[in-house]
DNA sequence: CCGCGGGCCTGCGCGC
DNA sequence: TGCGCGCAGGCCCGCG
C-alpha cells in the first residue's frame, strides 16, 4: 500500500544511487506488469545517465539524459532493492527489472503482484500523459489549500472518504492516510463532500498535510509488502489511530468508543463512531 | 460527465 | 496438518 509517504521514502533512498549515475545495462525479466513494460525500455535505458528523480502523487520519475523519463508506480507490492555490487545480488522471485550502473551497483525492481507500472515517456510529454492529465495538486504543495478543496468538494455528492481517494481531487493519498486524516478532524467517512463546512475543510487540509509530513519523517508505513529501498522498515504504522485497528479501543482520552470497519466503494474504512460525526 | 463496481494479481492468515 | 477462501487495494475500464 505505498501511498505518497512510502513513494517519497523510496525515492529519497534511491536518489544517491540514481542521480548522476550512468546505466551500464538494463535487463527486463518479465514485461507483464500493469500496462506492460514497453519492449524498447531496456534499450532506452542502456548507457543513459539519470539526471534527477521526482515524485508526483504516487508516481516516481527518473529523468534520463535522452529527453526521456522512467515512470515507475509501485502499485500494491512494488519494492526496490539496492546492491553495492553485482556479486552481492541475491535473486528473488519477481525481480522484474534489473539496472546495473557503471559505478558498480545494481538496482532491482521487484513486484510480486505486478500491479506496478514501469515505462518511459518523452519527458516533455509527461503532463500530457494519462494519469497526470487530470491529477490533482500535491497535498504538500502550494496548490492544495482551503479554497481549492472547498471549490472541488462543494458540488460533490460522494462520501468524503471516496473523494479523498480520487487522485483528481488530491494526488498521493490512499486508504491509510485518508482514514487517519478523517479521524484526526473528527469527520465521519460517510459524510458527503457538499455537506462539509469551510471550517471542516480547512482542518482537513491541515490534517492531510500533517499526517503525510509525519509519515514521511517516519520513513513511511511498513505493512505487508512495503519496505524502504534500503530494506529497512518505515515506522509510521505505530502511529495509526484507526487503520487496521478494528475492535481496538479508541486512543482519544476519555473516548470509550471502539474502532469500526466498514466498506465504502469496495474498500475498508476504519473510523471511531464516537469521535467521527 | 460522474459515480460505482468489477477485474487485475499474489501472498498471507484464518477457519474448518 | 492442509487446503481453500477472503482480503489487501491503486488504478483502469465499462456500465448506468
Amino acid at each position: 500500500m505505498p501511498e505518497l509517504p512510502e513513494v517519497e521514502t523510496v525515492r529519497l533512498g534511491l536518489e544517491p544511487y540514481l542521480s548522476g549515475q550512468c546505466v551500464k545495462r538494463a535487463q527486463i525479466n518479465r514485461y507483464d506488469l500493469r500496462g506492460g513494460i514497453p519492449k524498447d525500455t531496456a534499450s532506452l535505458l542502456n548507457g543513459r545517465r539519470v539526471l534527477s528523480t521526482e515524485r508526483r502523487g504516487k508516481y516516481m520519475f527518473w529523468h534520463l539524459d535522452n529527453h526521456r523519463s522512467v515512470i515507475y508506480h509501485l502499485g500494491m507490492s512494488g519494492r526496490v532493492r539496492i546492491y553495492d555490487s553485482i556479486s552481492a545480488y541475491k535473486e528473488e522471485p519477481h525481480d522484474h527489472v534489473i539496472l546495473d550502473f557503471k559505478a558498480g551497483h545494481r538496482v532491482v525492481v521487484n513486484d510480486p503482484r505486478r500491479f506496478g507500472m514501469f515505462y518511459t515517456v518523452l519527458t516533455e510529454n509527461i503532463d500530457k500523459q494519462g494519469p497526470f492529465l487530470k491529477m490533482g495538486p500535491e497535498p504538500l504543495g502550494n496548490g492544495f489549500h482551503d479554497s481549492y478543496l472547498a471549490d472541488t468538494l462543494k458540488n460533490k455528492k460522494t462520501p468524503i472518504k471516496t473523494a479523498l481517494l480520487d487522485q483528481r481531487v488530491v494526488s498521493g493519498l490512499g486508504n491509510i492516510y485518508v482514514c487517519e486524516a478523517l479521524f484526526a478532524i473528527g469527520v465521519h467517512p460517510t459524510r458527503l463532500c457538499c455537506d462539509l463546512n469551510i471550517e471542516e475543510i480547512s482542518r482537513l487540509v491541515e490534517a492531510v498535510r500533517d499526517v503525510l509530513t509525519k509519515a514521511i519523517a517516519a520513513g513511511g508505513s511498513t505493512l505487508r509488502d512495503y519496505k524502504k529501498a534500503d530494506g529497512g522498515m518505515g515506522y509510521f504504522q505505530h502511529h495509526f489511530h484507526v487503520y487496521g485497528r478494528e475492535g481496538d479501543d479508541c486512543d482519544v482520552q476519555g473516548c470509550d468508543g471502539k474502532i469500526m470497519r466498514m466498506v465504502q466503494s469496495g474498500r475498508s474504512t476504519f473510523y471511531c463512531p464516537k469521535c467521527q460525526v
